[in-house]
DNA sequence: ACTATACTTATGTAAATGCTTAACCAATCC
DNA sequence: GGATTGGTTAAGCATTTACATAAGTATAGT
């Protein structure tokens, strides 16, 4: 599925380090892979996993290629986090319930 | 760092499965295992990296082991991204203020 | 005591990851 | 046109994953 893709690129702080970048704008590919202590086609093996999850969309112009994110699939693996955090929370609210009628019935 | 265990806990079916089951309520290992297309051994592999992810909480009583959802790691996570979206839009925002003072000064 | 249940540990393996170095285009620049 | 810059491809390698099967341990039921 798209969300494997999108929270395995994500699991990995060279990518993370990347999109941090991205937040603040496009860039090429070389700014990108300077800050990561590795080399420059390494860089590329990671945004090539990124680009895979969907999570960055390039594009080439003469010789460089400039790289933005893309905000929707990071917004779908939120949102499969949220879902499950209130999933839960309603399952905790409806527990409550149930002991404060067991309180109730005791009195 | 603890982001990259949770990510990757995430990034697997069986391993949401799982998470997807005990959102419902806590679990034995072999209920959660029941549903997997895969061996007791190997779905136990699956609870221990959602463990170590500090996704999943266990106690063992007798010979049973109970597992239950912690969801502050999952929360952790989805902080993690939002921060990003939030940071994402603010830069679309400055760029729209900025291309509406061009057109100002253009009329 | 004896059997079934619920895990647990050990060992092996095929495939995927994360990197490296070296060699290779293709646009710019001088 | 020759060097430089920006990126890409190729090949190789150590490690980690995601399973499997087989065997073992401890508790619960009869």
């Amino acid at each position: 599925m798209q969300l494997d893709q999108v929270f395995h690129a994500l699991a990995d702080p060279a990518r993370r380090a990347i999109l941090e970048r991205l937040v603040r704008g496009p860039a090429p590919v070389t700014e990108l892979a300077r800050p990561l202590p590795m080399s420059l086609p390494a860089a590329m093996q990671h945004l090539g996993v990124l680009e895979q999850a969907g999570l960055v969309r390039t594009r080439k112009v003469g010789r460089v290629r400039t790289c933005a994110i893309d905000p929707r699939a990071l917004s779908r693996a939120e949102q499969w986090i949220n879902a499950r955090r209130v999933a839960w929370e309603h399952r905790l609210d409806r527990l409550g319930a149930y002991l404060d009628t067991l309180k109730d019935s005791e009195s």
